[in-house]
RNA sequence: GGAGAGGUACCGAAGCGGCCAAACGGGACUGACUGUAAAUCAGUUGGCGCUCGCCUUCGGAGGUUCGAAUCCUCCCCUCUCCA
């Protein structure tokens, strides 16, 4: 692969990368590249938008490069500015190398163990003293500082902005220097730390790194970025059907966006893809990313059922079955056996809207007795199912 | 230490003595439609009893009142400004 083809494929879906030509003339130099990848040491939960970034990585180790991914052990300890966000309580021993093997075992998942190197930054950061904090400090002016949104935002509103909170984007930077970084990732919001890094390795005498930005996954709202707490998030993960499903439920405008981060698939291909139905682009899309995960029979069959059950309208292959003791009840006691609802009100609302059915048959009343054939199925809403089983006792 | 703002249902945010189980937005759920768990439209969204009702809820504890999320007292927590 020449460098122009290795640049091409590099710069797919990234935000920004700081600058191609400087990527290009490292490519060049036909030694194996040290990437660098920054990750937060809280418990790690990885989900497709993580993903973006790592993908990325595994691009830069198949061309030959070798990945550091860099456990923050000791910046984690102050948090990466936010406004609100307060010192962090500092992780023990125990827990930073929990969290670490946490993070191989899902990394790996997408990374090449062979070319993977992990590291903490406490190695370093931790020994420092105070002089060397001062002489990193020197590198860089207040102005310089502020230069960052979040801080000229707070700045201005009279919010505070607390002096350690400049330390992060020092550290981050110095850690850099310590792997004499070639390249590094990151997403859009670490823009201001990777450009910081830049200019910290000058200072110190290095070459600064290629900073190579991706952009922050949407999540399955197709608004926010994907995070846990917003509940927008596809987890790696997640069971097959589940990661199927919450890929079908993407706006069908982010279709493309996802094809391009989360997929290998030739844009040329997904252009195609885009032109005709967007069912079919977006099954296409879940079926991709499902494989990357759990493989293509898993993926296959996670198609085949949301088809079956989501356009057909049939059955799911697989019911959990539910233990009545009674051939006789009410179709909320039914809901409330099988746990579909939090309450006998929700349960109620349920049937009142239309959304029970018992054996194909929609259920109207909530309170009349129905007879429940041994065997029969109850769904509630579009997508739960259970197989009621009557036990008499 | 002083001054002020605020803590409301899953989240954001109204309400500031009865009409408040609590506006509105988001989310979630259900239905219709469909090309999908997209989009759009409609409905639901504290608990219990099949209307009417009863019970629990508006940071915590007391109090005033026929009646409080709304007034008073004390306490806890968050934020800002001044020192």
């Amino acid at each position: 692969m020449t460098v122009e083809e290795q640049v091409a494929t590099l710069r797919r879906g990234t935000a920004a990368i700081t600058t191609v030509e400087d990527l290009g003339k490292k490519l060049a130099l036909g030694r194996p590249l040290r990437v660098k990848l920054g990750l937060d040491p809280s418990a790690p939960d990885i989900h497709l938008g993580h993903t973006v970034v790592l993908r990325k990585l595994r691009q830069f180790q198949d061309l030959g490069h070798e990945v550091v991914a860099l456990i923050g052990d000791f910046t984690g300890r102050i948090g990466d500015p936010s406004g609100k966000s307060e010192t962090r309580r500092q992780l023990t021993t125990q827990e930073v190398e929990a969290n670490a093997a946490t993070y191989r075992q899902q990394i790996f998942k997408i990374l090449d163990p062979e070319r993977t190197k992990i590291d903490f930054n406490s190695r370093w950061l931790a020994p420092l003293n105070f002089a060397a904090v001062c002489e990193l400090a020197s590198k860089v002016t207040l102005a310089r500082m502020l230069e960052r949104d979040d801080f000229a935002t707070r700045f201005r509103e009279n919010r505070p902005v607390h002096l350690h909170e400049f330390f992060y984007a020092l550290m981050q930077g110095y850690d850099s220097v310590a792997l004499r970084a070639d390249v590094e990732l990151g997403g859009t919001d670490q823009t201001f730390n990777l450009m910081m890094a830049r200019e910290i390795q000058r200072d110190y005498g290095q070459e600064p790194e290629v900073a190579v930005i991706t952009p922050l996954l949407e999540g399955t709202d197709g608004v926010q970025k994907m995070s846990k707490s917003l509940g927008n998030y596809i987890g790696i993960d997640e069971p097959a059907p589940t990661m199927f499903g919450k890929v079908m439920s993407i706006p069908d405008s982010m279709i493309g966006r996802y094809f391009e981060v989360c997929t290998t698939v030739p844009l040329l291909r997904v252009a195609e893809l885009l032109a005709g139905n967007p069912r079919d682009a977006k099954a296409f899309l879940a079926q991709s990313i499902v494989a990357d995960y759990h493989g293509d029979a898993a993926a296959q069959a996670a198609a085949d059922e949301f088809a079956r059950v989501f356009s057909r309208r049939e059955l799911p292959t697989e019911i959990p079955e539910v233990l009545l003791p009674t051939g006789e009840a009410s179709a909320v006691e039914l809901i409330m056996a099988c746990a579909m609802a939090a309450s006998r009100g929700q349960a109620r609302r349920l049937v009142l809207q239309g959304g029970v059915s018992l054996g194909g048959e929609r259920l109207t009343d909530p309170v009349a007795v129905v007879s429940v054939p041994d065997g029969s199925v109850l769904q509630v809403g579009p997508r739960r199912f259970a197989r009621l089983r009557v036990v008499r006792s």
